[in-house]
DNA sequence: CCATTATTTCAACATTCATTGAGATATTGA
DNA sequence: TCAATATCTCAATGAATGTTGAAATAATGG
């Protein structure tokens, strides 16, 4: 996902509040299946009105989605928002030298563009 | 840099806003020989005392570094640092299935962990 | 249909944050 | 040393944001 500033900076907004990142981390840990907003909001210590203003925060962000499973609503982490939000940050990286700029997460963000991502990359 | 949950949170602050966020783009794209305070600001058409504000808020949180060459204050970005954030948020993905979360840089981020880092990676 | 469970919505309040302009500090060349 | 350049500091103002608790909505099983 080809993120640009507005959302870029709305998705960092996002992240820069502490039940919300915790709240990513938890679902980046849980992988696509995620988890109920009740077991969130009990995972990061918020009330359920807390918990929903955060995640309904995090949805509108681009960094999680959510679907109902009968009672439940199933929140889980969006790999697309977050790995969008890396390559914006480091995009043009250097003038175009990324080997310059970070051994690692980076030139791989830069060198796995959306052209390769979907076939593994060389990593 | 191995970041922690206190440091990650500032960092996210730090990007939070538009005219800091315009800056390390910025001064990512710049690369290690970095920028004046002076240029940054008319970059992002911030006041001096405004981009003063922004660019010391930016370098508390780790995201970029400063040095003094005669008269001008040059500022660069800290890719260290922000690789950092990378990794902070995509620590654990997955439970330990980091091909499972995303196709290209968090695999990177993840198979390209600090050992790795300075021998460049597979990418 | 009713009681229960799960989650969201709303308004009021307190706090945090960015902006501004004036003035302070630091460095250099004449 | 003086004037000019570059940047920073400070206090006041106004805007944006998180928290709370009560009430609304949605889905299920008996």
């Amino acid at each position: 996902m080809k993120l640009e500033e507005p959302q870029a900076l709305n998705a960092f907004g996002a992240l820069s509040q502490e039940t919300r990142l915790r709240m990513v981390r938890i679902l980046v840990q849980a992988g696509p299946e995620g988890m109920p907003a009740g077991a969130i909001g009990e995972a990061v210590d918020a009330s359920s009105s807390s918990a929903s203003f955060h995640l309904a925060h995090l949805e509108r962000a681009g960094l999680i989605q959510s679907r109902r499973e009968s009672r439940s609503i199933i929140y889980s982490a969006n790999f697309e928002g977050l790995s969008g939000l890396v390559e914006f940050l480091m995009r043009d990286c250097c003038s175009g030298h990324p080997e310059v700029c970070m051994p690692a997460a980076v030139v791989a963000a830069e060198c796995c563009t959306p052209a390769t991502k979907e076939s593994a990359c060389a990593c």
